[in-house]
DNA sequence: AAGAATGTTATGTA
DNA sequence: CTACATAACATTCT
């Protein structure tokens, strides 16, 4: 899920104690992560994440670069006793969990400047305070492309995948295929806003979820997987009923109600 | 057990 | 320069 994913994990590391307590990184396997034993017995000072890019900082200044992709995950174990399994990228142990990396797009040490090549040929993500949307507006009136396709460009918004595309396209009422050029400034503003809120409901509950609890009549934590998004994976839209469009839009899955999202 | 899936990047084509 | 297609890479689940 980054989207959201990459950006609640690095929320939960959090508040899972990984941050503040002695860690110690193991050698991985792979091609990935060259020199990480240099961090034994190093502290983590921070987890920062950006769009769908997440840093550990170390005391002595050694800084981590983990990209989720669409495969990587972090998986939890109990304990520090935890056979490995598969091609671990990355194990931090804390003094009673286990927490091992697997399938990441990139997990390397970098440098500061590494870092800001990286955040510079990034959009604004709509997750940092203090951000502005200028950016990418200035970016949406110009362009000719798809909205759908243009929010999956990380270089015009950070942080936005597949599942909040289609979801906040639907919140909007706005056909995916519609060229963002033709937005109304009204329009951009309420997507921007948008998906502010989803990705802030997402941190908060660590989890997916863009649906108004309300409109479903259940809390939040007791909605159910077909119950979490209006049109995403849904053969139906769950507002209204009708048959969700499925077609492919920047080499991905798009999902639209062509009722709800009416392309003018 | 092939295929799909919350992603990115490099490269080629027009 | 822009846009779009394709391939490559990674893992888990059905």
């Amino acid at each position: 899920m980054p989207e959201g994913h990459t950006i609640h994990r690095a929320a939960r590391d959090q508040r899972r104690g990984f941050v503040g307590v002695p860690l110690r990184v193991s050698s991985p396997q792979g091609r990935f992560v060259d020199g990480a034993a240099i961090l034994n017995g190093q502290r983590l000072t921070a987890i920062g994440a950006y769009g769908k890019h997440l840093f550990y900082e170390w005391e002595q200044g050694e800084l981590l670069h983990v990209h989720l992709g669409l495969f990587g995950k972090f998986r939890e174990s109990v304990g520090t006793d935890v056979e490995a399994r598969g091609a671990i990228r990355l194990r931090l142990t804390s003094p009673d969990t286990t927490l091992d990396l697997r399938g990441p797009t990139a997990c390397e040490l970098i440098d500061p400047a590494a870092r800001e090549r990286l955040m510079a040929r990034l959009g604004p993500d709509p997750l940092q305070t203090d951000v502005d949307p200028e950016p990418f507006f200035a970016r949406a009136r110009r362009s000719r492309v798809a909205i759908g396709t243009l929010l999956l460009d990380q270089s015009a918004i950070a942080g936005v995948g597949n599942v909040f595309r289609a979801e906040a396209l639907f919140v909007c009422g706005i056909a995916p295929e519609v060229e963002s050029r033709t937005l109304s400034e009204v329009q951009l503003t309420e997507l921007w806003k948008t998906i502010v809120e989803m990705l802030r409901a997402g941190v908060r509950s660590g989890r997916i979820v863009t649906v108004d609890p309300a409109e479903v009549g259940r809390p939040r934590s007791k909605m159910r997987r077909s119950e979490r998004t209006y049109v995403y994976r849904r053969a139906t839209c769950l507002r209204c009923g009708a048959g969700v469009a499925k077609t492919e839009l920047a080499a991905r899955n798009m999902f639209a109600c062509p009722s709800c999202q009416p392309r003018l």
